[in-house]
DNA sequence: GTACATCAAATCGTATACGATCAGTGTGCG
DNA sequence: CGCACACTGATCGTATACGATTTGATGTAC
């Protein structure tokens, strides 16, 4: 009500049942009737049918014809997919986004991530791993190619889909994490080359994916 | 009726929007009117809405709520983030597809390669194009992961019908690719490097990227 | 007991209909 | 003469309705 930009109910269809499987409600598997969803917000099954198809772009939900919508299952492979495509996307989005660091940028950065190290301290891997989130948008958000931009939202994106069913709460590597971002960001403020930063980023994001890897049994080259 | 592939009608209107689109039946900006569509597709107006705003997501198509679609305009800001965003995802998916790079695959790429150097000799830039576009997808083709592979190939698609609207119809540099393909098979015949074919690529596109700034007059680094 | 054919319930796909919204146009007032 | 406002036509957004398709269950023959 508040709002005052007109929401289409196709739009608000599509922010509840992707927020329902961002943060878990609506498990992997979990199957998504038209009618039953259309019930819950009051309105047609038109517009929930636009919203289904629209996830199903993004990945996050499987359709198939004439039979309905599951919310996409998860699997290590899927894991390891968008994971090695973030690592291509996110340090070149990062990189291009280089020019828009200035000191007060990296103040809030910096701020974000000794947050983060109190929640360590705090064992409170939710919010840590929230923070960790807003982190990277931070690093990413301001680069200048908007396709770029939204193929890494659509990653993390997916990424939290998958974190939200419990598949990838691994023994988290945040420690190392934290430090890796603080000597990225020393980078930064040592006007670093983007290709420099380019390439830190994707070493961190390399050894998440490394970590993951070694505990989940696999070789590091088995993706 | 002769189908046994049943085709929805959604799917129908999407591949001829889509079609008419990227061959450049329609010119960007042509007012897309659900209403005229469904009528020439003889269907109603659901499918065709369906079938618009997937093209939306793709960035074909401009749409504004209440108002109606319009064929995605195409200025040089928008075919420049195009272009980089290839830059950076085809290589990448060119040197995962490195593995299934085998005699037979690289003499079909020679082949290939050798019908658009005749191309140039008949001076026919339509078919070179279109050879061009199969060359590439040769390239990264067998990419493993399919998120990567999509993304490619929506980033050819929409470079398809920016070409279609004849933007990016410049003093081509047909010649200098041709050579630039052959040195990069030249590199795989030797069993090069994922790394090292990857960087190739990355050099390819980024000439052709840089000739296409030099024709429009912008300095290499404008982008 | 198993395999197959048949049937019914559930769900999707699309047509049609109507209300909502927007761009363009004409009219009245300043 | 120019601007503001109401009106109109076009188009979209969504509800409802019905046919099409699939799935699972039931019953029957072997």
């Amino acid at each position: 009500m508040g709002t005052v930009t007109t929401t289409s109910k196709s739009e608000a269809a599509y922010q509840l049942v992707s927020e329902r499987i961002t943060n878990g409600a609506y498990s992997p598997g979990y199957r998504l009737v038209l009618g039953t969803i259309a019930d819950e917000l009051g309105c047609s099954v038109v517009p929930v049918r636009e919203a289904i198809r629209r996830l199903e772009a993004e990945g996050l939900v499987h359709f198939t014809r004439n039979v309905g919508a599951t919310v996409a299952h998860v699997d290590s492979t899927l894991y390891l997919h968008t994971m090695q495509t973030l690592m291509i996307i996110e340090p070149a989005a990062t990189a291009l986004a280089a020019d828009s660091m200035d000191a007060a940028w990296l103040a809030r950065a910096r701020e974000l991530n000794e947050k983060m190290r109190q929640c360590l301290e705090d064992f409170d891997p939710v919010a840590f791993t929230r923070m960790n989130t807003e982190f990277h948008q931070l690093l990413y958000g301001q680069c200048p190619n908007p396709h770029i931009l939204d193929l890494v939202q659509r990653g993390w994106r997916r990424l939290a889909a998958m974190r939200a069913s419990s598949f990838t709460h691994i023994p988290y590597r945040a420690r190392e994490s934290v430090k890796e971002h603080d000597a990225l960001l020393d980078l930064i403020a040592d006007h670093a080359t983007p290709a420099q930063i380019e390439a830190a980023c994707r070493e961190h994001r390399a050894h998440t994916l490394n970590s993951y890897l070694k505990a989940a049994g696999m070789e590091p080259s088995a993706i």
